[in-house]
DNA sequence: AAATATTTATACCATCTGGTATATTTTAAA
DNA sequence: TTTAAAATATACCAGATGGTATAAATATTT
């Protein structure tokens, strides 16, 4: 059984996470939260601890919301080396797809919470760590199946493609130009070409 | 003769622009410029129209640190081609240079203002602006004098680097690891012989 | 349907926010 | 050295800040 808090804790997540990201933490009051959900202050501070909190849960659900997506556009292929330029395929949207959610969270969290919020900082190197592992993985199983060049170093080469990807996500952000992303990604995909691929 | 109030200014400027670099425009206070100068509001407000143009003088100051250090840097070379490896060598040591005065001022400027400040967000821009055109006029140079490849994009190269760059810039803040920026000048500079350098 | 527990709204708190009018001090001019 | 002007400090403003104690309303259980 759900309960109400359970929903409305859901909700305001929800509701709540764009403005987080859009704004970033110091800039975010509790005034925006309360007008955004229509609720007032009892029902938010009833939910959660206080503003960090909803914070760093809404960080996570933004986190989330992309992960998830980049998961899905994944599922089309079940070989290493195409859910890899599936991977760069994803950013080709990633403008209008961050858009939605106030902002691509890595780059806006990581950006705000540096020098400002610890725990927040801390999410975010997890979730870095985390999503290159997983591309480092990727590649590591391209190389068992014997696609990929057994040579490459797996987690460089993924430190690499986010930090390239990452660039391009800041600029078209800031430059209000997808072009980046687009350019970023055909360079990407060269490299994994040239790189990666078994001749 | 120099005023009095040239000198507060200039001393306020270059004491608080740190601080916005670092926490940003709304986590700044007033209270933290007071603190940090030692001076009161009333030398401040009589100095500045109010705190966004403070802001905004110090995101200028802080980038023409950066600008000023590329471009001193830059005079090791005259050869266009060498003036171009002297860009991705600096950014070696830009970790701790950033460091030194709050950060990188386009990345973190350029997320904070977003949805925040429009006047602050339109002075990113035109720095970005300039700064690709100075790298695309540099790469036009080296054309003319025939070091360079006359069938690439000088402008599309730029950006190109630019957005490379930026992205280890963030990768090495979030992630505190100033191996992104050594591996992305790495890159780089294999880019720019392969593609840019005349066989 | 009554009693209890959970959830939300109201009203309030001390503190801080950016900003200003004015008094005081410091600097430059006469 | 007196006087005028410029720069800085003080004291204040209304409104907003995150957070809380408590009252009211809503669910849930009996």
């Amino acid at each position: 059984m759900i309960s109400k808090s359970e929903k409305t804790t859901k909700y305001i997540i929800k509701t709540v996470a764009p403005i987080f990201n859009r704004k970033g933490y110091a800039a975010t009051t509790m005034s925006d939260l309360t007008a955004a959900t229509g609720l007032t202050k009892g029902a938010i501070y009833g939910n959660f601890k206080n503003k960090e909190e909803l914070a760093i849960k809404s960080f996570n659900f933004s986190v989330n919301q992309v992960l998830k997506s980049i998961s899905t556009h994944q599922n089309k292929n079940k070989l290493p080396l195409q859910k890899l330029y599936l991977i760069t395929d994803f950013y080709k949207n990633y403008y209008d797809f961050s858009k939605k959610i106030g902002g691509c969270p890595i780059l806006n969290t990581g950006v705000n919470s540096k020098n400002q919020n610890k725990k927040l900082h801390h999410e975010v190197m997890l979730i870095i760590d985390k999503t290159q592992l997983n591309i480092a993985k990727l590649i590591d199983h391209g190389k068992e199946l014997g696609y990929i060049n057994k040579n490459i170093n797996s987690i460089n080469f993924a430190r690499r493609l986010y930090s390239h990807i990452q660039g391009a996500v800041f600029m078209s952000y800031a430059m209000n130009d997808k072009n980046y992303l687009y350019v970023a990604v055909e360079e990407m995909n060269h490299i994994i070409k040239n790189e990666l691929e078994k001749a």
